[in-house]
DNA sequence: TAGTTATTACAACGGTCATTGTAATTTTCG
DNA sequence: CGAAAATTACAATGACCGTTGTAATAACTA
């Protein structure tokens, strides 16, 4: 037989965990495009190239199927992001200008990963819906830990001296900066669903990193 | 014959109106509940106390139904966020007091209003799937026309020299605060998927009164 | 290579659902 | 009241979909 969840514990031969990344990348192409309840079983099959079997045999269900991907997503951009972080503040020396470019790519995450945010805003629509474990789990390895790593980054920059910033308002910190570069521009672009022009990204970014400067800026109050 | 828009032309019967309105509070409760695909048009009818067949002579179909749902909800949150700047500006005095109170029942809203913005995770969730017309009249009639009314209100408060805002300013006014108070909130929330303690939402709140403050008190730079 | 195991194609079941047609019934308006 | 219009109950259609069973086939490991 085969495991209903996800993870495997002991046999695991060669095909399958090409087959299992495979149903993987296209469930979430599809789930993301098509929403939970549209996205049918045998269109996630098609796109995989598998059989719709197989994807049973692999996953249990459905339910499974999609907290499979949503897991196994969030997990791909949490590692991307933290690895971002880990570039950018690798070089930090200029806050004002490190600290834009850091924003740009950070809230281009939304359309670097289009698959992922995509699935994000279903779970937020279907969140009555969902099982309060699964959603709290997709926080934990996802915006949590991205977070945390934030936090890890703007702590030693303000212990080198470049951020005024120290356990005291690292929290706030983070958190701020969540919202005045991600979190302005998803307000503004409705979470993705409407179009915005890149004058108006560039421009939600540019002034929420000099508010963040002035707030935590070294030069700061 | 019926028009499958959602506005009348000429005759009007009497009970139709009621039938009318009954069905779009039915299809609001059940719209936002299930989300528009596993809502049944049966289960709206039901609701609704009306027979099914009905709401095709009203609506057209399903999307037509939903369009409907979406714009008279929308108009209906609207009215009831600008009669709350309304009131709250009306007795205006202290900045640090009064804005507390407006951005406690202004956040507030999205609990008001449950159904409502179930609706609008919704849209957000099938944004493509969606004519983009749709979305944009969304947009006019709900968030822009609050934030319009909401600029007027600083702008009147800047006049009266109880906030630094001006013409220069009133419109990264009226975004920040709603960034600062429900985008806080939001974001920490996840659009409303996950359940968040009062102290916390308390606490975001008042962060962010203070943060606008601190931007555009009078005593500020 | 032989045996184990995963995968596949295929068919079928049971259920849900949007939509339409129709004829009877009720409501409304002049 | 009486005609016109709206509403209702009812049935039916056509489609889609999740899920399972089965027997044949292919892939892999030892």
């Amino acid at each position: 037989m085969v495991n209903q969840g996800g993870t495997r514990q002991k046999p695991l031969r060669k095909g399958m965990l090409e087959k299992r990344q495979a149903i993987l990348k296209g469930a979430r192409a599809v789930f993301g495009r098509d929403g939970y309840t549209r996205a049918s079983i045998d269109a996630i099959a098609a796109e995989a190239g598998v059989s719709s079997r197989t994807l049973y045999n692999h996953f249990g269900d459905k339910e499974g199927l999609f907290r499979a991907v949503l897991m196994d997503s969030s997990v791909a951009v949490t590692t991307a992001q933290q690895a971002l972080l880990e570039r950018h503040f690798h070089k930090f020396r200029d806050p004002a200008t490190d600290l834009y470019d850091l924003a740009v790519e950070w809230v281009g995450g939304t359309e670097t990963h289009p698959e992922h945010f995509a699935l994000v805003r279903q779970i937020v629509a279907e969140a009555n819906r969902l099982p309060l474990d699964v959603l709290r789990e997709w926080q934990r390895i996802g915006p949590k830990a991205t977070r945390a790593a934030l936090r890890e980054h703007l702590l030693e920059a303000g212990r080198a001296g470049l951020l005024a910033i120290d356990e005291e308002n690292a929290d706030r910190a983070t958190r701020h900066w969540a919202l005045f570069t991600a979190g302005a521009v998803q307000i503004e672009s409705a979470q993705g669903a409407l179009p915005l022009e890149p004058e108006a990204f560039e421009r939600l970014v540019r002034e929420g990193v000099e508010l963040f400067l002035q707030l935590y800026g070294k030069q700061a109050a």
